[in-house]
DNA sequence: GCACGCCGTGGTACTGAGTACCGTTAATTA
DNA sequence: TAATTAACGGTACTCAGTACCACGGCGTGC
């Protein structure tokens, strides 16, 4: 049984510090003589106190920018989407790892904002990313890029807050169902799918369960495409 | 001819420091040698050196509060989008100042940061003042409240860095369009009321997927309920 | 006039994050 | 085994931010 290595050292000993004290009542020092190792050590793992609750951020970023890079979708809101699930992804994978964290960013207005602004950085990409792809510079295409990119964002917070409050039991579900409601919301940033796409006008009652008329809007939408 | 009090003159010595050596090589002790006061005067008229360049932003968010919480609008997001118009009226009539600090926050990533955590303040305003509207606190309407929420703190940016990189000369214009365009996103949102019966008329083209439609539908069926 | 309290100010000393540099040791490679 | 490299520890420094104290102006009441 050998000794786990400086780093996995310190990250246990900074999260059980900041555990016992609080995030600013722990100081480097202390978290260095718990991992036993110098003070010198853990600013050449960690480049700030910060950046031990937030390790990898920096590399799930080009991770998305390499993935929305190389991504062939028919639509860049689309691109953008599927982009957002790894990312949620990434926090799930961490499980208890990124409960802990989100306890200390509820807690230490200083973590939140950090926080805040890594995920403003997914934004920025995303906006950049669907004005550029749209290819239209006037201001109503920017508008519109802007308007994307804090939607699928926020449609990305909502589930995560909800699966790290755990008052979701299927997050993969609810992001499905969150990215196809912002999908929605921006009708023409849809994939036309080929020929048939006549519009189709149903009026029905809203006091009628939806479910229960399913059925039918399938076949109108079927006839409707003819 | 009397002196300008020390508030006044630390901030002319800080951007004026900061205009000549940058942010980060502007020490707390050379703004106050420059003022011709002491360091623990700049500190307690400023709590930090960011506070020089975000002076009054504490003050505009209760402003906002205020305004929300007496707000006697039709819907949420109304007083909301009325709300943020009053949030880029303030940096516009800062006038010279805000472009100021758009220059050092363009630069300098620890204050780009720092205002895009100030941002997200105003959008956790907007998001609990239009979920606590709403009154409903299942997941379906929380998540709106999100989309809502970033959507008019989205459009407020986009207009906002259009004015403060000089390329429109209408900002009042502009973000009426831009609120306008919000408002058609989320068509009636309406408070809960009982059930009623009214025949709920929908438009759609054939060629889109059914199940990626559903939330809006039923959301389209809820609110024709009114 | 004087004593009192208040407030803005300046100075000193301290804590703690982050940086620069240097000497040492352990692992790798020739 | 000798040389090179990489990780480590220690010291000293800068700078932001805090705590505390001491001084001077300034009005008020006596």
């Amino acid at each position: 049984m050998s000794k786990p290595d400086a780093r996995t050292r310190l990250t246990e000993a900074a999260f059980a510090l900041f555990d016992e004290h609080g995030y600013e009542q722990t100081t480097v020092d202390e978290i260095a003589e718990r991992a036993g190792v110098g003070r010198t050590t853990f600013f050449r793992h960690y480049g700030s106190k910060e950046a031990v609750i937030f390790p990898d951020h920096d590399r799930l970023l080009d991770q998305i920018r390499d993935r929305l890079a190389t991504s062939s979708h028919s639509t860049a809101l689309v691109a953008v989407s599927d982009a957002v699930r790894l990312v949620l992804m990434h926090y799930i994978e961490e499980g208890s790892l990124a409960r802990q964290r989100y306890a200390l960013t509820s807690k230490v207005p200083l973590l939140r904002d950090r926080e805040i602004a890594s995920v403003a950085r997914y934004q920025r990409l995303f906006r950049e990313f669907i004005a550029e792809w749209m290819g239209d510079p006037t201001q109503a295409a920017s508008l519109r890029a802007e308007l994307m990119a804090a939607a699928v964002v926020a449609a990305h917070n909502h589930v995560l807050r909800r699966w790290l409050r755990d008052e979701t039991g299927d997050p993969v579900a609810e992001i499905e169902a969150a990215m196809s409601e912002v999908l929605t919301m921006f009708p023409a940033a849809q994939p036309r799918s080929g020929p048939g796409d006549g519009t189709t006008v149903i009026a029905f009652r809203s006091g009628q369960d939806l479910d229960a008329l399913l059925p039918a809007l399938r076949r109108a939408m079927a006839e409707g495409a003819q």
